[in-house]
DNA sequence: CGCCAGGTATGAT
DNA sequence: ATCATACATGGC
């Protein structure tokens, strides 16, 4: 039997849990017919459930620890500074009441990177098929049936051919390169989070498959640094629709929360398009 | 069936 | 420097 942790945390009124693991900034979770998101988390399985302004965290096989979710869902960070500059943006204030309540999750790097480099030219249902399937074959099982997400050390037993039957298609020769970099030091992945910006970004983009898109993912969900503002080909065109001269001046630093209410609310047709 | 998806590497201008 | 194209796969 599977240790079992239940923890309780108290809510900012502005917090959304739907919204934050469904804005489409993580591949892990899954919403159950009660309206709970099951998912893995580092090596942890839990199920988490929001009751107005309480969450509760039903964790299996990992060790409990209340700091681990705080961070992981930004529960320590107060968002009502950011969320009046967005307002006062017309197009932002509109994407915000459609899907209130978002959070920049702090996630795993190396993780976010790959499910990024995953990402490219693919859409969302495909990435967390591929991203499951890829955990199944190099992760470590954490629950019945459920596994981790692989670590460089992992990955690197595993030949092109196989990451290629788990469906990542042409992109298994990135992630084979990047675990080959990361696990021989090569890329100083961890290092990262001690450098700048640019520093990072210059870093990631020396892996084969990493581009200004990925690294910016890399940046904002894996960093947390929210000046940087992926750019896929739904950004493309809101930001050409609705946007034209670029973020305006008063998202400056956090250009990255703007962009994820923006892509979830042209993603998921919130403008009627 | 054809088009598209949280892009990037590559080669041609 | 900028631009077009290929890339694997499956959901729709």
């Amino acid at each position: 039997m599977w240790l079992k942790t239940l923890m309780k945390f108290n809510l900012a009124d502005n917090f959304s849990l739907k919204n934050t693991l469904e804005c489409g900034q993580c591949f892990r979770w899954n919403e159950d017919s009660d309206g709970s998101f099951c998912g893995v988390v580092g090596k942890k399985y839990a199920r988490l459930t929001q009751c107005g302004k309480e969450l509760f965290v039903e964790e299996f096989g990992g060790r409990s620890s209340a700091c681990f979710w705080q961070k992981y869902l930004a529960l320590d960070e107060d968002y009502r500074i950011i969320e009046s500059k967005l307002m006062k943006i017309p197009i932002l204030k509109a994407a915000y009441e459609f899907s209130p309540g978002i959070r920049i999750l702090r996630q795993d790097v190396w993780e976010t990177l790959i499910s990024f480099i995953i990402s490219q030219n693919n859409n969302i249902k495909r990435i967390k098929g591929i991203i499951n399937r890829l955990s199944k074959l190099a992760g470590t099982e954490i629950c019945d049936g459920v596994y981790a997400f692989p670590k460089p050390d992992q990955l690197v037993k595993f030949d092109i051919e196989d990451l290629r039957s788990v469906g990542s298609g042409f992109r298994a020769r990135y992630i084979s390169s990047a675990a080959r970099l990361v696990a021989e030091g090569v890329v100083d992945l961890p290092g990262i989070g001690l450098m700048s910006d640019e520093a990072a970004r210059c870093v990631l983009t020396k892996i084969s498959g990493v581009g200004p898109k990925v690294s910016a993912c890399v940046l904002l969900y894996g960093l947390g640094r929210k000046a940087w503002a992926p750019v896929d080909v739904w950004m493309k065109r809101g930001l050409l629709k609705y946007l034209p001269d670029g973020w305006p001046a008063e998202v400056k630093g956090v250009e990255g929360v703007a962009q994820q209410y923006l892509y979830n609310y042209l993603r998921v047709g919130g403008d009627g398009s």
